[in-house]
DNA sequence: GACCCTCCCCTTAGGGGAGGGTC
DNA sequence: GACCCTCCCCTTAGGGGAGGGTC
């Protein structure tokens, strides 16, 4: 067997740039068996038409298409390379992974910006007026005796029922004080996402209006004392929500993490 | 030692979503210790704090950031996390990340347009006239008896001259026929792009000036022949390239790979 | 002396089991 | 009976090295 235009392994490697090892590998795999292998000595030798297969080879890992996939991009026992296919391919990966980054981008850059908010009201020390989107709530009855393991449980009963309609949740979470008149009811609710195409909401969902809040750091809940923390709007009388949940900061103390209480305020105060 | 408000590995999974596997995976990694072990039975227990920690590990997943580096972000023996930092990071990641996806589709854009350039002239089965943008090309004298193992030779000199200067190759390569006069001059060549910042280039470096070519396929290389292939440009004097490569076609066929020749169209024939 | 060979171990973040105790 | 335990093997695309032949 002659060994004339073919090339050796550590040949093959540096014509392409493509290390040994990975060229031992894809012959492993079965995707670039060499043209011819020594009997004797068990060496690998290469022809110069499996050069473009190596490039091909390359491309499909720059562009994450599993190798063990290589063989649908390619055919005839190695002498064709459907590159349209493979070039159309990985365009459809790359737009996907670029969505999904995207997406990933605008979920940091809401959490950036609730922790702006919640040092704000670290550092004010008092009141801040804050506006706030409109919010989806999920709600349930807070139980009279709020023990941590009974919490625990109907935020994972909450979760459930979120995801059985196929609504996100959005790791908001906390409680909620209803007020008309002289009617109070504490609640517990998680915040959703609803996507586009859901069609049945739940009873317990709640659109919080848009709007004004009063806004202010406390070291525990404190919601059952929500009337002597906000007494002005207290001695008015509207349609109050009080929100009660965690303090966004840049560094979160799991051990005792500060809370935050948000009161809405008359829609005729909004400036 | 009781077990009042702990969770065991299963409850822990529930209430955060997170596979049982995953969060023994934690415990062998060292960043999520179970809070307590029973002795005898060797059962995981956590406590109600560990599941903000969950929480922030799941979004070090969601990020890609490894979990080797989750106590960089994670102090004072589980009690703080810096969700700040986090973010931070994460958001340079993400973006670093779609910078070199929208690198890659550029590429693959190129590719692309070059395959449906190469598909026009291959059905058009004769003359097409294209226009071409200006080409960095990195030249070498084409040996007299080209055989396949002496342009290989040839094609890796140039690639490592490239390297060492910093220039990006961008796998076109061929040979080009350099008319003027009576003189011709045969090359082989890369193709090259110069990143900014590249100072001194090299003295076979050949900035291809951006024109009107006339373009067609040929079965097998046929450089020598141009004179026969483009007569009425030949018959014209000016100053001439012809460019030879392979062309490029969605199925590239290995074996007997198809070529195209290019020769250049004096300027004032340019529409 | 540079080149090539075949093991073998290692990398991420777990998933799927087997086989056996524990709540 | 559901839950949990510790192995053990498997996934991608190779990289590093040992120990030993080959050009």
């Amino acid at each position: 067997m002659k060994k004339e235009n073919l090339l050796s392994i550590g040949a093959l490697s540096k014509q392409t740039g493509v290390h040994i090892k990975s060229l031992r590998y894809y012959d492993s795999l079965g995707i670039l068996r060499p043209s011819y292998i020594d009997p004797n000595s068990g060496y690998r030798y290469y022809s110069l038409q499996q050069i473009p297969v190596v490039d091909a080879i390359q491309l499909c890992v720059d562009l994450d298409i599993p190798l063990k996939h290589f063989t649908d991009y390619y055919v005839d026992s190695g002498s064709q390379i459907h590159y349209g296919k493979l070039i159309e391919h990985g365009t459809i990966l790359a737009k996907e992974k670029i969505q999904a980054i995207q997406e990933r981008l605008v979920k940091l850059e809401k959490m950036r910006s609730e922790i702006e908010r919640g040092e704000l009201i670290q550092r004010s020390d008092g009141m801040v007026r804050c506006s706030f989107p409109g919010m989806d709530l999920l709600l349930a009855p807070y139980p009279e005796n709020g023990a941590e393991m009974k919490v625990l449980a109907l935020f994972h009963s909450l979760v459930r029922t979120a995801e059985s309609i196929g609504l996100t949740i959005n790791y908001f979470s906390g409680r909620l004080l209803h007020c008309q008149g002289s009617q109070r009811e504490l609640l517990f609710y998680i915040g959703v996402d609803i996507p586009e195409g859901v069609q049945k909401l739940p009873g317990n969902l709640l659109r919080l209006p848009a709007g004004e809040y009063l806004c202010c750091k406390q070291a525990a809940p404190a919601i059952e004392n929500a009337e002597n923390i906000f007494p002005e709007q207290f001695a008015l009388d509207y349609e109050r929500y009080v929100i009660e949940s965690e303090l966004s900061l840049g560094d979160y103390d799991c051990a005792a993490p500060p809370f935050e209480l948000c009161c809405s305020l008359p829609n005729n105060l909004a400036p």
